[in-house]
This record gives C-alpha cells, structure tokens and sequence, in this order.
DNA sequence: CGGGGCGTTGACATTGGTCAAAATATGTGG
DNA sequence: CCACATATTTTGACCAATGTCAACGCCCCG
C-alpha cells in the first residue's frame, strides 16, 4: 500500500516534516503503510536486514530480552516517533505494538538514500536520535539510582506528561500505556512491587486508581521522586 | 588554539574523518583544542549554551545528579566519540574527565552551521549518535534486569572489549577506567557490592586483580553472564 | 612517621523478589 | 444478559540479595 501523507496525522511533527511536497512524495513512493495490533511484531531482533519506521498512531515497545527470557523495556515510541536501523545489517532489538498501531515503513537502503539525497533529512533524524538518546538516559537514571518506590513514582510523572498536550505540565488524569507487567519490565522491577508501590501511592493519597489502567494525579507532591 | 588535524589521533575514526582537507580545515578554524585533567568538568548540566566536542585521547565520564546529589555515570566516552548538544539551549548532563583528555571544542552554533554546510558530516553524526544509542540501551538492559553479580560481570566484559584493539574479542588484560565508586554509580550499586563481586570472581578463578585498577580475565567462561 | 583516600571485609537491617492464593477484570459462548 | 473461563492484579508470608554502618588494611604523598 502506498502512503497518503495528505491524511498524515503526524505530518507536521514527524521527521519527514522537514521535507517539500514534491520531496515527500518521493519519499512516500518507497514506503508502505502498515498496521499492527496489540502485541503484533514490527521488527526482530536478530532480524537480518536494514529497515525503519515512523510511527503515524498508537504504540510501540523497543525490548531486548536476556538469556533467561525476561524482557526488558528500553524504550517507548509515541506517534511521529521513529524507530529502526538505516544502517546496521540487522535488527537489535524487538520492536512491538502496545495497541493499535499505524505506521510508515521503509526499507533500510531505500531510507538511507533519502538521508544522502536529502541532507534535511538527515538533520531531522540527528535531532530526534539525539531526543531519543536523552530519553534512554533518562532511563537509565530513573531506574538506575532509586529505590522501587522512587522508580514507579518517576514513571507515572514521566508518562503524565507524556500524556499531557502541554510538555510542561503533566496531565491529571491519563491512562497507563503499559500492563502492570510491563512497567515492571521497564523499571527493572517485578509485577508484584510495582502493584505494592500503586496501592501505596494511593493509600498515601498521592494517586487515585481507575480500573487498571487509568490513573489519576490528586497530589503529585507526595509522590517520592528521586 | 586552533586545532591540528593533520597530526591528530583520530583523524580518521572521528566524525570530521568525512570531510574532505578544506572543510576539515575550514571545520578546524571555528573549534579549538582543549586539554583537561583528571577530574575536571567540560560541561556542567543546566549551563546555557550549547557546546560540543569530540575527545581525541582520555576518557569522559557523562553523569547525572539526583536530588540526594547522588551521581549516576550514563555513558562513558572514549576517543573519537562525540558529546555535547548542538542544539538544546542548555547542557543536560555532567560531562567529566576521567583522566587526562585531549578535545576539540566546538561553539553549538558554529557546529550546527558546519552540519547545514557539510551533509556528509549530519550523517556520520547520525550513525554515531545511534551508536551511542545503542549503547545506552545496552548499559539499560545490563542494569535493569540482572543481579549485582551480573551487573559487575557485564560491566567487565565490556570494559574489555573496549580495551581491545579488535572489537569482536576482549582483552585478557586491561586497566579498569573507573574507580570501584564510578563503577558502582554505572551500575547502580553500592561500592562494597561491587567490592564483594569482584572478591568472589576472584576467588572462582575467573579474574585475577592486579593493584586497584588492573584485571585480567582468566576464565571468562565463569563470569556468570546475563 | 603520620594522614588521607581508596578498597576490602564483616555484622546486621531492609528492600524487594518469590511463591501462593484471593480478588478483580476481561472475554466468550450460550 | 448471564455464566463461566481466563487473564490480570492485588495481597500476604517468607526469604535472599543487597544496602548500611563500622572497622580495618593498603598505598601514596607529604
């Protein structure tokens, strides 16, 4: 399927904004739409081959799993996000749909002769790879220092304001992208600790719970941050 | 002092290793060579400005504070690496030597100026930024998941590998580039763990210590991997 | 010779993981 | 719409791993 960047939800925020029409469109003739559902695979690791992505809507998870098979969540994607290897000869990590998810994909080669043709581009990729190397770091500190309490703290801020419109000011009320045991995997921590330090956000009147997923800030000040 | 390439250490593994002589010498007028000793600061986090630079011999350490104004390593930086944000307002990490280092500085509009003028450089800029990338992902996923004794472990297979000549296969012998403190701020753990971990790998014959900083890998094999 | 930094070791307390079971949601077929 | 089956989450009891505190040893440097 060919892409109709004119619907483009992310067109003006994703990387190939930077682009002009006839130039997109250029683009747009080696890519190919594709949707996912909740847990569908968009990449492999250990794939072989060079390809990429710009996520138009929904969710994706990037992880890598150990030898004992426990997965680990390095990174979330959120829409005009770009995930994938333009470069490399295979694939690093698993990269998989949290919900519903449309997306733009490319071919590895066929990218990374777009980024020489268009040196824009390649700018707005340095951008945004730089953006997702501050937020891996971000991570790694969050999870890196703190005690489980301070880590489970540092997400539910984190994805407040990912969920908020303005990215100053985190959202109130928003729903978890992730399962229970996901934000586990995410934090280096287990299902169980993570359900502990929820309960006691909300018995200390930090938080109030909504169903599984949603999630409501009623004192922000409370929660311990690191 | 403005920079001399032609005698430089990494003139063809660094990302100015694109450029061809007069870009690189024209690239080599807006920067200039900076030397810091063991401990000193090239970047404060929350400095305004943006600066950038890449290492040409020594070690930097990338660090972030929390609140309880523990330090926490996020990325270690060897020769030929890159740091710094062309385009962010302000310094978001710590950047410190680790011991005696040799850069060429560069101003962030000066840089960002030569990336619009040299297309080649915002590539070669783009794969090292996803490198580090990687890299960070993978120092997430050594973290997160895995025992104290699993953390140490992986934290000496890559300070081998990073020690050989040849990527693919660590060296038996190397000088670890942190101090027991650095190590256990990389990896989120005490200094009397990281202590103990290595007493206990010593005493299964897998590494042999030499003074404070010296390993060699005698049995990798034993290294209870992730 | 004395002092300070760094590293090691030991005793003990605490956090968070493990295992198990109950409670709550979600889905499915009738 | 209900009843059942399944998956997810919560809770509790227990225990191991690791942090904390304290003491000691080693080495470098004055």
């Amino acid at each position: 399927m060919s892409l109709s960047c004119a619907t483009c939800p992310v067109r003006d925020r994703a990387a190939c904004a930077v682009l002009d029409e006839a130039e997109r469109d250029e683009l747009a003739r080696v890519g190919r739409t594709r949707k996912l559902s909740k847990g569908e695979t968009l990449f492999a690791a250990g794939e072989s081959g060079a390809a990429c992505a710009t996520l138009k809507s929904g969710a994706l998870k990037i992880t890598a799993t150990d030898i004992d098979g426990r997965e680990r969540i390095l990174s979330l994607v959120h829409p005009s996000g770009f995930v994938g290897e333009m470069f490399a000869p295979y694939m690093r990590h698993d990269v998989v749909a949290l919900g519903e998810s449309e997306l733009c994909v490319f071919s590895g080669p066929a990218f990374a002769d777009a980024i020489e043709r268009y040196p824009r581009l390649a700018q707005a990729l340095l951008r945004r790879t730089q953006e997702d190397l501050f937020a891996s770091r971000e991570l790694l500190a969050l999870t890196g220092n703190s005690s489980a309490e301070q880590r489970v703290a540092g997400a539910l801020l984190s994805m407040a304001r990912a969920a908020s419109d303005s990215p100053c000011h985190p959202a109130t009320r928003f729903d978890l992208p992730l399962s229970r045991g996901e934000l586990a995997d995410m934090l280096g921590l287990t299902i169980e600790t993570v359900s502990r330090m929820l309960t006691r956000f909300e018995r200390d009147g930090a938080i109030r719970r909504e169903g599984k997923r949603g999630i409501e800030l009623i004192d922000p000040a409370l929660l311990p941050l690191s």
